[in-house]
DNA sequence: CGAATAAAAGATATTTTTGTCTTTTATTAA
DNA sequence: TTAATAAAAGACAAAAATATCTTTTATTCG
């Protein structure tokens, strides 16, 4: 398993390439989003209907339908699609699993752990949802396999 | 969930507890260390068994029987634990699980997820796994609840 | 040797995550 | 207003992670 679950990884890969294809004002379906993305269609289905209800992306439904984001909504941190499918543990959690861990009552882990933490907030609040626009437009970028 | 799954903050906090008892020879027992680190009695167990047979830990079976660390293996990385139960991929793999991201082929979260990657593969091979053992036997550190 | 102890191993159960398929609802455009 | 389109929603299935219980094996000690 790596660092972010199935869940997470399809939605900053879905995310960005929605983005993306906000900026030209086109609205993907899940279908091609999906098939761009490699992830199976009606489970990234699922995980696009939470990231709506969440208000992360936006949907319109028949002809010409599909997925967006708003102007605004491109300038969001990443942070916010992980806060918005799984909560905010693993902003927060103990490396080791203990409940009375903190900063005043740490864990044998907690110091060295918390520079993980650290850069790992860092890299989710620092980087936007529409940071890799162009690049992901121009080919420079992919994300798919 | 955390960063971490449930088997290796278990095995983390158990193997801290063995080590720490080893320290001064005693062999605690599984049902021993389940209490001391909270943990599922027979899950525990299983974990038990793989890091014994990945040399991480020894045992003994009968009466006085229990769990143990050779002194050697007290100066082994908190890593090896996590290897030996679940393999490199939180060492290695990309953030959005994509498998062409490489050094050479990044994928767009690949530089910021490095410096994640670098520190907690920091901790865990800086950190050895009788690194605690005082503080673990005064009591200043503890591994339950 | 025989009883007791404790880990190893095996079987099974539960829960969560991941994935698939079908039906419903909203929207568009002919 | 009807057919086509596409997301939303619901039901179900498979796989993996987590958890529990039982049996077996190795060891010790009386």
């Amino acid at each position: 398993m790596g660092l972010f679950s199935k869940t997470c990884e399809y939605a900053m890969r879905a995310v960005f390439y929605i983005a993306s294809h906000s900026a030209d004002g086109s609205r993907p379906g899940i279908k091609e989003i999906a098939e761009n993305i490699n992830s199976p269609e009606h489970f990234l289905a699922k995980i696009l209907q939470k990231l709506s209800k969440g208000g992360i992306i936006s949907s319109i439904k028949g002809p010409n339908g599909g997925f967006y984001i708003e102007p605004n909504g491109l300038k969001r941190p990443l942070a916010d699609i992980i806060t918005c499918l799984e909560g905010d543990e693993i902003f927060t959690g103990c490396g080791m699993g203990l409940s009375y861990c903190s900063e005043s009552n740490p864990c044998p882990l907690h110091n060295e752990f918390k520079k993980v933490r650290n850069q790992l907030t860092h890299m989710l609040y620092n980087t936007s949802i529409g940071e890799f626009n162009s690049e992901l437009l121009t080919g420079a970028l992919t994300l798919n396999k």
